[in-house]
RNA sequence: GGCGCAGUAGCCAAGCGGUAAGGCGUGGGUCUGCAACACCCUGAUUCACCGGUUCAAAUCCGGUCUGCGCCUCCA
């Protein structure tokens, strides 16, 4: 299995520090809102890498984190009057809610930043303590990047370039860093802020030091993969790595992934352009499915465009591997028992191939597009190769394969049949009772009624088959 | 200014040295009371442009044009 890693820009084959085992963590985001699409992309990106490593037979350990202190979730604790952790908690419980019907695992831990601050205290001490922070008048406490060699490994950056670059990164009120790279790992607070006590000055914690700790606490000083989107790559985990590093002296992660930005109608998503999203309006017009479909449509270190249209042709395409799983749930139900047929033992063996297919796109850097057409190819021999004369071992068989590839995308296309209300029966059968006494009229009025109601109808050979619109 | 990414059919998107996957859409056909589903057929002599390397390039090298990202909170 390859990996991109950008560190060192190329892909890499993965060897795992400890065989079997792949720990890994994902920034997560901070809560002080719904969370939009572009955050949901790192989400299913590594849900799905995640995913397809568990098949691989990896015990993985995933921890991404809620960041619930930060100025933002002040300003509209502030707006609200209430207290912060009333906007945070509110919103990790709306996050949960999203990727959920986003079909993202729960990681194996989810730390929140403020349960954290012990650590982070320690972490902030031992820099101190090594020379690698320093205490401001004020109580602030900066990493002196200076000191850390390798600061730049990860961006693909020097000091020298990022000091002599067109703006002064002085910011006001930080005239007293020795140096202008520097950055903050304790501030004081301000009046009305949350604060914790600390050597240095009641206050809370920078941004950056909170993944360091939670990372050392849950995953330990070493890990496998580090991940986030790729605007996290400067200065955020470029801060993390001199942190983590300095602090524990060994390589902090030896794979980073990021992924591209989601962009909308060609444009950067942001609110004053009014072209902003959260995954909570899409999943008012779609099932989160498809947007989980839509994003794997893609690669995930490319820029993906959304849009109305694409949402709609992503639709479609789901809708061609959901029917035809439907199907086979359709034929299973008064297939043959017994052995495969010759035959069958034939068509099952050369279906595999699919997986091998799948399985290598995946391999190649967690290439979703191309195992995603592995897929289509699948249900593509599905739906020539099994009949209604299939014996339901081959059907089961052929429905497994697409069934296990999808899950893992994470994409749920084994719709479980509803139960529909007696009345809708009724109906349906009414219009089966029309349509032998050759009243279409009635039979189309029926259907039409339904489809207004979202239901619709479709007769195949077997008998009537419903879906939702 | 520094660092980096991208330009493949109407749209989306793989491929990254051996002669253009897949999906959506369009049009035609089979099936069907009709519709839907499904299946078959329908598409780039060509991969932004210009040079070069090679027996061979969408794939490598150089240049041009266009679009984009990061360098500041941001997934």
């Amino acid at each position: 299995m390859k990996i991109f890693n950008t560190l060192s820009r190329q892909k890499e084959e993965f060897i795992p520090l400890e065989e079997g085992k792949v720990s890994m963590y994902v920034c997560g985001p901070t809560v002080y809102n719904l969370i939009h699409i572009g955050n949901a992309r790192p989400m299913i990106v590594f849900d799905t890498a995640r995913r397809y490593m568990e098949h691989k037979g990896y015990a993985v350990n995933y921890v991404s984190n809620f960041t619930d202190v930060d100025d933002k979730i002040i300003k509209k604790a502030n707006e609200e009057g209430v207290d912060p952790c009333v906007i945070s908690e509110r919103y990790i419980e709306e996050c949960r809610k999203d990727m959920q019907a986003l079909n993202v695992k729960p990681a194996t831990t989810h730390p929140k930043a403020t349960e954290e601050i012990g650590g982070m205290i320690e972490m902030i001490q031992s820099l101190i303590d090594k020379d690698h922070a320093y205490v401001a008048k004020d109580g602030t406490v900066y990493f002196k990047t200076r000191s850390f060699k390798q600061y730049g490994k990860l961006s693909h950056k020097n000091l020298d370039d990022l000091r002599s670059g067109g703006r002064s990164l002085l910011v006001s009120g930080e005239e007293q860093k020795q140096d202008p790279l520097d950055f903050v790992l304790w501030k004081p607070k301000k009046e009305g802020e949350p604060y914790w006590e600390s050597p240095w000055c009641e206050g809370r914690p920078g941004w950056h030091i909170e993944c360091s700790v939670m990372s050392k606490r849950y995953l330990g000083d070493e890990i496998d993969i580090h991940a986030g989107g790729e605007d996290l790559i400067f200065p955020h985990h470029e801060n993390e790595i001199a942190q983590s590093e300095a602090a524990n002296d060994k390589e902090f992660a030896k794979y980073w992934m990021h992924n591209g930005f989601l962009n909308i109608d060609n444009k950067k998503m942001s609110k004053s352009e009014g072209n902003f999203f959260t995954v909570r309006d899409i999943s008012e017009k779609y099932d989160l499915q498809v947007l989980r479909f839509f994003m794997l449509s893609a690669h995930y270190r490319s820029p993906l465009n959304f849009s109305a249209e694409l949402m709609e042709a992503a639709k479609n395409g789901l809708d061609r591997i959901v029917t035809s799983v439907a199907n086979l749930n359709y034929l299973l139900k008064n297939a043959a028992d017994g052995e495969m047929s010759e035959e069958e033992q034939k068509l099952a063996e050369e279906a595999k191939a699919y997986i091998a297919q799948f399985d290598a796109a995946m391999d190649d850097d967690f290439n979703t597009a191309d195992a995603i057409s592995a897929i289509f190819d699948l249900v593509k021999f599905a739906n020539t190769h099994v009949s209604e004369n299939a014996g339901r071992a081959f059907v089961q068989a052929v429905k497994d394969e697409i069934v296990l590839l999808s899950d893992i995308c994470g994409l749920i296309v084994d719709k479980q049949e509803e139960i529909l209300d007696a009345q809708i029966e009724e109906l349906i059968r009414e219009r089966q009772e029309a349509r032998k006494a050759k009243n279409f009229a009635r039979a189309d009025e029926i259907r039409d009624t339904l489809a207004a109601q979202g239901i619709i109808l479709e007769d195949t050979r077997e008998g009537v088959k419903w879906k939702r619109a």
